[in-house]
DNA sequence: TTCTGTAGTCATATTTTTTTGACTAATTGA
DNA sequence: TCAATTAGTCAAAAAAATATGACTACAGAA
């Protein structure tokens, strides 16, 4: 597993990884909201009723490593931590309008 | 639960369930090999290294009861089943080809 | 009529994902 | 100094997804 990359293995299926992470619980809601703006920790714990800390810890986790977020501590008046879509992660969002446009017809 | 779709629940992200659906084991494999043309129960038992029956039992009926696949018994020579993309199926290739878009940059 | 290939189902077991609840630690306001 | 808000971690439990192995049933070939 040294020389490999996480995006394919062995199942030929490119898409597989990414579709595996954004289909995580509580992954494609975050995504929505951090496309309207930067979001917080404790702002999606408030927002999403039914998450928890441990699952939204992973979900932004995990979406920061793939790329998809950039976290940011912001030094100022309450000193927190901010989420934002990447480059990368702003690229997808045509992907979620097609897969939303999907059910339009 | 009787007069909901399923597609939306109170999550608020219509692609939430197309994303689910999609990224459960196999199934992106399944539907790749289907855009090659149809595919085969047993056929996709011996492709597939690691599967299994009931795993793909599950993903099959799953990506039929979305409308994404076509079930049609092939009454002839050996008579057996087929699985062929619906048109929504169809509709959904862009899409894949997007995500794996998605990672050549 | 027995064997092979077709396409599964079913109950159970294992594995993975998600949730719960307790805990940590720094900062800020009163 | 006490309490609240910030953003988490950790171990364990619960729930959901996936795999295993036994079984069914039909058709066709030998």
């Amino acid at each position: 597993m040294t020389t490999e990359n996480k995006e394919e293995k062995e199942s030929g299926c490119p898409a597989e990884g990414l579709l595996k992470l954004l289909s995580g619980k509580w992954k494609p809601q975050i995504f929505l909201l951090a496309v309207d703006g930067p979001i917080r920790f404790n702002g999606l714990l408030r927002d999403m009723k039914g998450s928890n800390k441990q699952s939204i810890a992973v979900a932004l986790r995990e979406l920061e490593e793939f790329g998809l977020l950039d976290k940011e501590v912001i030094k100022l008046k309450p000193l927190h931590i901010e989420y934002n879509l990447s480059e990368k992660g702003k690229s997808l969002i045509p992907v979620f309008r097609q897969l939303e446009s999907f059910f339009e017809k």
